[in-house]
DNA sequence: CTCGTAATCAACGCTTGCGTTGACTAGACT
DNA sequence: AGTCTAGTCAACGCAAGCGTTGATTACGAG
């Protein structure tokens, strides 16, 4: 059974009306935004609707629910994501490369589709909703396509000796990711005296992949003993 | 004007009784526990109280607020990481090996402090209190602290030479600091087929300072040109 | 001018969760 | 046995926030 509202929205939704659906983005944008300040749990509907100018009850004409904002702002951004990583995985190139490639892309996402990347990314998604809906269901395929791509690459380049075996390919391939989804604490679209986002991505990616020492001062590596 | 309970919890904490305070810790320890799976909203005092087998009610008897007994979780592992961080930069060793020290130090403070430390790191502290408060302002003196060594130590590899300056200092320490602290997303005390902390430390030590690249495949660095 | 549709909003019910009260219980001490 | 105290808990008040209703406004078409 629909409640009244939900039947307006539903008819307003499937007649595809031009200005309906542009209202319908700009409050999801605006959603984005907020959810990025302070959370899905900190934000409510309320400080939505003020950032609009408009009600809280108007905008239940556009969206069924808080959770089904937070879905459409997060499910194409992982999706997104999941794609760009499985695409550099099966693309030409060292293992290396791709490495390369991967950091420098997901910086520039970021800042392209900044803020919905970070709300996405900011969440622990295991603690928004339960484990077993159909979504958090949906979503742990989405996060592990991501992840196997990243891992799937360190492997490969374990495979074909590009890239050095100093862990397991899982822990490796977190560590770059850590590095990258980080910058949702600290880095801030345009701030002052903030680096772009490609300046960040060309630092991690010279970092991690020919590291820091300059070998002047500390043996330059090869396999160094267990020291513990 | 103090409330009841509040008295009676303030005349228990003076008087400092042992059985109190280590009922007290107990009530932390599990609140930490809560917190550490659910998050600091998502988390209800209900929670906490079931874990320990008691009524919400008691649990003021130990705790003035949810708010305080999040603090008391939070600012000792907060202080703990900054000190650590400090003590490494001030020690003895050149940048890179402080920065190898720092890594590892933290893994394992993880391990140990587990999940003290990861509810703090888990908890974006700018969404959780008001800026202004006095606990979110001391919060922010110890962070900053905290992120001012790390970067000191970077600098002062740069200094020295022993780091290449592949991009600014704040930025390589985020870096490390993200890869080290996006652990709390994936790393689970004792799982099966979890790497130690330990081990998970040697591998970014030496994929951060030394490189993945195996340079069989990708010229072995030095300074590689903008391409962009 | 009137009518119909798209969009808005004041007001409501409901749930969750925090912090308090004041009474109760178990056990120590006299 | 009687009393005192540390600790517990059923019950309450209160605020925030979600989703709904039903009426109202704005406005374009006829």
């Amino acid at each position: 059974m629909q409640s009244g509202i939900s039947r307006r929205r539903a008819a307003a939704l499937a007649e595809g009306g031009a200005a309906y659906a542009e209202r319908r983005a700009e409050i999801i944008a605006s959603a984005a935004r907020i959810f990025r300040e302070k959370g899905f749990r900190g934000a409510s509907l309320a400080d939505v609707a003020e950032s609009l100018g408009t009600d809280r009850a108007s905008l239940y004409y556009y969206i069924g629910s808080k959770e089904e904002l937070f879905h459409e702002i997060v499910r194409d951004a992982a999706e997104a994501n999941a794609q760009q990583a499985e695409a550099i995985r099966d693309g030409a190139g060292s293992a290396v490369d791709k490495l390369g490639l991967l950091i420098t892309a997901l910086m520039s996402s970021y800042s392209i589709h900044y803020p919905y990347l970070f709300v996405y990314i900011q969440e622990d998604l295991s603690k928004v909703a339960d484990r077993r809906s159909a979504w958090a269901r949906q979503m742990t395929v989405i996060n592990k396509r991501y992840d196997d791509a990243v891992i799937g690459i360190v492997e490969s380049g374990f495979g074909d000796g590009s890239i050095r075996p100093v862990g397991p390919a899982r822990v490796i391939a977190y560590g770059i990711i850590g590095m990258v989804n980080w910058t949702h604490r600290w880095y801030r679209e345009g701030a002052s005296g903030m680096p772009s986002a490609a300046e960040i991505g060309r630092t991690f990616t010279e970092m991690v992949l020919n590291g820091l020492s300059s070998g002047t001062l500390t043996p330059p590596a090869g396999q160094q003993p267990a020291d513990q």
